[in-house]
RNA sequence: CGGGGCGUAGCGCAGCCCGGUAGCGCGCACGGUUCGGGUCCGUGAGGUCGCCGGUUCAAAUCCGGCCGCCCCGACCA
């Protein structure tokens, strides 16, 4: 490709919308262009890596026995009302009407067209396993896209789903696509990490997140150096602390006029947090069939801890979960800030199950000014259940082996989902089995935004003056200039570049060489070769690798076979990153 | 959805407080110059000052409403 006739440009200044590395490089170095929020045009360069990008995809879904299909970006709403997400999911559902009126939706995911395939295809156990696939977009309507391409709003994923006949089927194939996916994001150079983590809207029994670990990431995860465990805050377990047995002191009421948190009631009282319980009330929006009920659900952590709404979401079983008005908290009987378990009505009391082994803790007394010391579960109050509710933190204790968890943030690049029956008993999408028994596919949900790896690659590989991408993502393999006095040397390298099946980005315009070395660092493919009168003096060219300071001079003779060998490996380089990686169950 | 910031030429910004003919740098076009790290000189093109309304003799500037974009949080894959 010669520079003079490409489309895309570079840009001098950082974009002023830009604030993380991967959104300004790519942008500055002509990726991409936004044209409104979270959506994006990928100019010459992007649909280049991301067709490298999707290829990598292909290969490892073939390689696990995965048949590419494309499905419908609209599709008519029936088949979402039939799996209740059309009822479930909000304002991130892209919903229209078409001409006649009809509700249609812009898809998110795919699970109801592929159960609704399913259920016109597959009839037999014979048929099974089955895995199938495309890449296609994506719209979701994310109330705050960020960061470039790291968070958007219409984007390009892999998805894949696996069709069995039994869990033992699905289990073989979520291995499959596990070591899979560490292969795809190894082989693109991205280091991830996999995580447990909270099926959310999905539904189903299992999942795991790919974490490209930056500060950069939005979600916080919580690892273990230790032993390895490593799951998304969401959902992440710890060891709680086991208080000193005591005896059981009687309650006492005491005044503690304008204490209305923890820390000044722990602070006024002279008693260290743990010695205090958090009293938290939230809306849960619970299914109750086809039905569904607003319960008021009234929370209780450990003063020192906080509390995790998604733990307490899946133990209630709320499909959503909103913190409760002043109003409401008064209608059940409580007093805000002074809040207590005691004597309220109609609430559903969720108790985590570290308040138990706390005796003679301080809680409200239900009265404006006033606590309780030595209040205790059992004898006080009862709860309606007791789980683990509470948001494991920095330094906390690993849940497998004690040591400290470690807080640190990563961005999601892909996730894996054994979804059992949860689309096809809705879809009524079933088999015969061998013994002619009607049975329900079992299915399994796995993506990869590919917008989302490349901006982890570029976040991942860039320095000062550039992007560094992997040879394998990179838009092109090398990057030719030409200086001037060279031209007619230049233009020879290229042709036998080409002809040699190398991919060439080949500088030809009319520029200053520091304008050349400038965008060749900014656009940062792997290889560089320069031709210039200087060089052409020792009948050379010039190559450096766009990760080293070192620059090599070659004869010009023997540039297509240097070249090649140079790229062999750069190529080696990133294929010795793709390991056998253990599955974490 | 809550909090904060911004919207003036393709990009980065000044001008706004204190109303009076819209500026700078980069980029772009043309001419010359230079040629291994964003050369230098000259000439030139390019702007509904986000939109609508109000105040005023006069609005980029003051007031009101709306829209858009960015950041933090909630949320989300």
């Amino acid at each position: 490709m010669r520079m003079s006739k490409l489309f895309s440009q570079t840009l001098r200044d950082r974009p002023s919308e830009a604030e993380i590395a991967s959104h300004e490089l790519l942008l500055r170095a002509g990726f991409i262009r936004q044209l409104a929020a979270g959506i994006f045009t990928y100019m010459p360069f992007a649909k280049r890596s991301l067709t490298k990008i999707e290829n990598i995809m292909r290969e490892e879904m073939s390689a696990i026995g995965g048949q590419e299909i494309s499905m419908p970006v609209v599709h008519p709403a029936d088949i979402w009302k039939k799996t209740n997400r059309w009822y479930q999911i909000g304002s991130e559902m892209g919903r229209f009407k078409d001409k006649a009126g009809r509700d249609m939706v812009l898809a998110m995911t795919h699970e109801e067209v592929v159960a609704d395939l399913v259920c016109k295809e597959i009839h037999s156990y014979r048929q099974l396993p089955m895995l199938i696939y495309h890449i296609q977009t994506k719209w979701r309507d994310d109330p705050r896209p960020r960061a470039g391409l790291i968070r958007v709003r219409e984007f390009t994923m892999k998805d894949s789903y696996s069709l069995d006949a039994d869990m033992e089927g699905l289990d073989l194939q979520y291995r499959a696509h596990y070591q899979a996916y560490f292969n795809i994001f190894h082989r693109c150079g991205v280091p991830v990490i996999a995580v447990k983590s909270d099926v959310g809207m999905m539904g189903g029994s299992l999942a795991h997140e790919f974490m490209y670990l930056t500060p950069v990431g939005e979600d916080t995860l919580l690892i273990c150096a230790d032993c390895g465990y490593a799951a998304n805050r969401h959902i992440a377990r710890f060891q709680k602390p086991n208080p000193d047995k005591e005896d059981l002191l009687p309650v006492e009421k005491i005044e503690t006029p304008e204490m209305t948190t923890i820390e000044e009631l722990a602070d006024f009282l002279g008693v260290p947090k743990s010695r205090t319980a958090k009293a938290v009330f939230m809306i849960a929006t619970i299914p109750e069939g086809t039905e569904e009920q607003e319960k008021f659900v009234f929370a209780i952590v450990r003063g020192d801890m906080n509390l995790n709404e998604i733990k307490l979401a899946n133990t209630v079983k709320a499909k959503e979960l909103r913190p409760a008005t002043d109003e409401e908290i008064r209608a059940v009987g409580a007093v805000p800030g002074y809040a207590s378990p005691i004597a309220v009505k109609d609430t559903l009391v969720v108790v985590d199950d570290l308040i138990p082994v706390s005796p003679n803790l301080v809680a409200g007394a239900n009265e404006e000014g006033y606590h309780l010391k030595n209040v205790n579960i059992g004898r006080d109050f009862e709860a309606d259940i007791i789980a683990d509710i509470t948001l494991a933190e920095d330094g906390f204790a690993c849940p497998q082996c004690g040591e400290k968890l470690h807080a640190s943030r990563g961005v999601e690049v892909g996730n894996i989902f054994k979804l059992g029956t949860r689309y096809s008993k809705d879809t009524d999408s079933t088999f015969l089995d061998q013994d002619g028994e009607t049975q329900y596919v079992i299915m399994g949900s796995y993506g990869i935004g590919s917008g989302r790896l490349l901006a982890s690659a570029a976040e991942e590989y860039n320095d000062e003056n550039g992007l560094i991408l992997p040879i394998t993502i990179a838009p092109y393999e090398v990057h030719l200039l030409s200086l001037k006095g060279a031209e007619e040397a230049a233009q020879g390298v290229y042709e036998e570049l080409m002809n040699a099946g190398v991919e060439v980005l080949y500088d030809d315009r009319e520029e200053s060489p520091g304008v050349k070395f400038a965008d060749a660092d900014l656009i940062g493919l792997p290889l560089r070769l320069t031709v210039s009168k200087r060089s052409l003096k020792e009948n050379s060219v010039e190559t450096k690798r766009r990760d080293s300071e070192q620059a090599e001079l070659i004869p010009i003779t023997e540039t297509v076979q240097r070249v090649q060998t140079l790229l062999t490996d750069l190529h080696n380089e990133i294929q010795d990153l793709v390991v056998e990686v253990p599955f974490d169950d």
